[in-house]
DNA sequence: CAAACGATTTTCT
DNA sequence: GAAAATCGTTTGG
């Protein structure tokens, strides 16, 4: 099933973080599908998260789709390459987020493989922010897309994941944000080859 | 209007 | 292990 509106609108995200372990994200875009189990993902806080883009409740144009109701997609573009994928939560106002970090390849393996312009498959293929979005042929006019929609949308397949295969540790990539780099708001399941090799501080 | 800077990945040494 | 690639967003003048 579709996860509803209200798996987003909940307003502990680290909670929804965990949660999204072992959901699946669906794409389908020009009528090829594609699908991967999310086993990696990092929470963004809100206005008193240092890391996050709506840190001190700034508002910009790129931010503005934070502050939507929970259940929306956030694509921005990084060093000008990447673009990398995040679900909005919570409530209007209140500018939560998830970055999905690593996904499990499933479904349309031969069209995700053709998009990253590999040849055979490899964790490589869907192991980073980057990397997954490229593969799903998720890009940055995707920014605002309801979660429900038939092009992008995640799904519960009734995959358990227990929480003592659920590791915690810091993020990746946000040592500017100073104390709050040490948060534990990365999560990954545990011994899944897809999880990204990027290091956060200890 | 100009300049600096990434929630990264790949390639080269 | 180090560095390049590359451009939208943000910030400051």
């Amino acid at each position: 099933m579709i996860l509803p509106e209200t798996f987003y609108t909940r307003n502990n995200v680290l909670n929804i973080a965990k949660d999204l372990l072992g959901k699946i994200i669906v794409t389908e875009i020009n009528d090829i599908k594609t699908s991967g189990k999310i086993v990696e993902v990092e929470a963004y806080n809100g206005i008193n998260d240092k890391a996050s883009h709506a840190y001190n409740n700034r508002r910009t144009n790129r931010t503005e789709i934070m502050y939507c109701n929970g259940g929306v997609a956030y694509i921005y573009l990084c060093y000008g390459i990447h673009h990398l994928f995040n679900v909005v939560t919570n409530t209007k106002d209140i500018p939560h987020a998830i970055l999905i970090r690593a996904i499990e390849p499933i479904d349309g393996i031969t069209e995700m493989l053709c998009r990253r312009k590999m040849h055979q498959l490899k964790t490589t293929l869907t192991s980073g922010p980057g990397a997954l979005s490229m593969a799903l042929g998720i890009t940055t006019n995707y920014t605002g897309i309801s979660l429900q929609s038939n092009e992008l949308h995640i799904e519960d397949r009734g995959i358990i994941v227990n929480d003592t295969d659920i590791v915690s540790k810091t993020r990746v990539g946000v040592a500017y944000a100073q104390e709050d780099a040490l948060l534990p708001y990365r999560f990954y399941i545990k011994n899944n080859p897809y999880v990204s090799k990027g290091k956060g501080l200890e």
